[in-house]
DNA sequence: CGCAGTTTTGATTTCTGTCAACGTCTGTGG
DNA sequence: CCACAGACGTTGACAGAAATCAAAACTGCG
């Protein structure tokens, strides 16, 4: 179960809303906000541009996660956060955050779940990027995504939303959009999966999972 | 510059010291710990290994380093620690640590910047295993480690020590140790870089810098 | 000395990227 | 309602990067 602030701390009070059509840059890397952004609906990720202009997405960003968790201690977000669908989120005060932090230990401990997570999912990206195949990166990319829309009631048994192109899969996966494709060409000729108006559904739960940790 | 607590916090004694030779694992991937170690001396590698026996290196730990970050926060480290030469490290008191934070904001700021680095360390790995090629990601590993021994007075120059044998290179840059060895030789065969005696300078660094800041 | 761990080198294979062409879908404006 | 443009997805031929395999030399050490 992954941690996340789906009821904000009721005492606070979200200091602004937004709402931002699909596919606009929510933030810029080099920007720096007093405020911490939470998403309450919609799809988002946080990447980082190379100069050449490939592109790493660090993570996705669904409902109950904060946009830059970074944001929660300082005012840089450290990368790029884009809207995959339209998406909407509030913003709280730092300084509103950080001084409950400080007076309310159960929040904090929440706090602290939140920020291991991330670094937890930091590290198996790096795990996956540096020792798996496309095939496995995929696979798990996928399961990842099932149990975190799962753990927040978001998922329906083996059927969830899944609004990414095929250029997010790659950029998460650090592969091409042309290779993702043939990927996920061969999982649906093997009827694993199944991809229909923007909803995936695992068709082979037990066969998936096993592609994804062949090792 | 990389955050460091190279002077912990005077008030605080450390409960156990320890010294462990190289090669031996330090702790494992599913061990529980109320005590969070510094290191004091030598090299270590924080790791995690898959059940086909291939790992990935997922930061290497220098003098003032904490062996596990998440166990500032919590008992379990999340990930395996082996000494790469003799190591020294001295642990604290989780306990006492964490009620120091909620007292002194200053440490707390200083915690947090630990944080935000661990985790900005972990993006850029994420980064350089999913979008750059082998040159470049060897290179920034060697840039990456003489940076924060330079911030902490441990490098001479372009020189440093560099007990890594090339298969910690190749566990940490998601290659394999026979790729390393022929990259590296291509490095020297370029005049860019002199391996001797397990220290390692940089003979061009205008050059060297340009391969890992490619795209 | 002998042994285990390391490094080097070359031949070959596998995986993924690149390029290019084409088909589809979606939303927009006439 | 249709035409069109741009984004997206698919496919095949080919190229390139790194893995794998294998053998041999080197290193440090009990």
């Amino acid at each position: 179960m992954s941690a996340a602030l789906a009821d904000p701390p009721p005492a606070l009070l979200p200091v602004a809303e937004h709402s931002i059509p699909a596919r606009r840059v929510i933030f810029r890397q080099r920007d720096m906000h007093d405020v911490v952004p939470f998403i309450c609906h919609g799809w988002a990720a946080a990447a980082v541009t190379l100069s050449d202009g490939s592109r790493q997405i660090l993570s996705f960003l669904i409902p109950g996660d904060i946009v830059s968790s970074s944001l929660l201690f300082g005012p840089a977000a450290h990368c790029m956060v884009e809207a995959i669908t339209e998406v909407h989120y509030r913003c709280f005060r730092r300084e509103d955050l950080k001084s409950m932090l400080l007076t309310d230990p159960d929040l904090f401990d929440k706090i602290s779940r939140l920020w291991i997570d991330g670094k937890l999912r930091a590290y198996d990206l790096a795990v996956d990027l540096g020792r798996r195949t496309a095939d496995e990166r995929i696979a798990r990319l996928i399961l990842g995504l099932k149990e975190r829309l799962t753990s927040r009631g978001l998922a329906q048994g083996e059927t969830m939303d899944f609004p990414l192109r095929q250029h997010h899969v790659a950029d998460a996966t650090g592969l091409t959009a042309v290779h993702v494709s043939k990927v996920l060409s061969e999982f649906r000729r093997r009827g694993l999966i199944e991809i229909n108006d923007r909803c995936l559904t695992i068709l082979k739960p037990v066969e998936f999972q096993r592609i994804a940790t062949m090792r």
